[in-house]
DNA sequence: CTTGACCTTCCCATGATGGGAAGGCCTACA
DNA sequence: TGTAGGCCTTCCCATCATGGGAAGGTCAAG
């Protein structure tokens, strides 16, 4: 099988397979005599286990741990499900910190005439010191 | 006053101060003799402004047209307003996303005994056809 | 034999930010 | 006067995951 083919079959662009072979996420694999990549069965499972670890939101280096995992047979469930309080926690702060955004934008819009004056709550908002309500913790690190 | 108290003032980093002069956001300010930028308190007002949008989620590009909406006397409004529902349909699909992940992590977290099986079901899943209880659609952007 | 669809490697871009080097300037202190 | 240190300047590189595209090799069908 092909690199397209590979990519075909796993949903994983033919441009990320190779990323992901030259970051050691996946093992170099076979070339035929042409240098093309060879792909088995088995590297496709790997790449559609990355690529729903990825849908899940695991960075790739957390998706590297659980393929580790996911291919060590001596693993025990303790181990991989330690990995995911971490992630869920991580989800939820940044979706209370959106959910924040969400709700001063939305008190904001409200209070905005959307008509023709020139005053415009959002943009004084913008430009005070931040004393609306629905007002959310910064630290954003652009969801 | 020197980029380093302007930083100060405003809480945006003298890196960045640079960079959003250098991506055309802000103006270049007047320069001393010894070629070191001087800022006046309305420049300080525009860094606050910007971060201000930037912690609300706004993009860079986003807050310039905030940015330049702010500065235009003759704008309405209406245009403002026009700006929020973009914005937060985009942050309320990304908080549905999210919610999605952790609903599945929290099942597969769930379900998987926490001892030493070398059976898990987050392993498993995330091998799997990916048909789950929780699942959401992919098409993430790394939130 | 040509055409087109693959494949290869290599370089560049994104967005927002930080790190750090090399060098210039200024102030305080001995 | 010398020096130490704390600013400032520009320039380059790194991040993370992904895509775009060029230049060139290979293969299969017509």
């Amino acid at each position: 099988m092909n690199i397209g083919q590979a990519s075909e079959a796993s949903g994983v662009s033919a441009k990320m397979i190779r990323y992901y072979e030259e970051i050691g996420l996946i093992a170099p694999p076979a070339r035929t005599g042409n240098n093309y990549r060879v792909y088995a069965t088995d590297q496709v499972h790997v790449l559609r286990f990355i690529k729903r670890a990825r849908s899940l939101g695991f960075s790739l280096e957390e998706t590297e741990t659980l393929l580790k995992l996911w291919q060590d047979k001596s693993r025990t469930s303790a181990a991989v499900k330690d990995v995911a309080p971490t992630h869920i926690n991580d989800l939820e702060r940044r979706i209370a910190e959106m959910q924040g955004m969400v709700k001063t934008l939305k008190t904001l819009a409200h209070c905005c005439g959307g008509d023709h004056r020139p005053d415009c709550p959002i943009l004084d908002d913008l430009a005070g010191d931040g004393t609306v309500s629905g007002e959310n913790q910064p630290h954003i690190h652009r969801a």
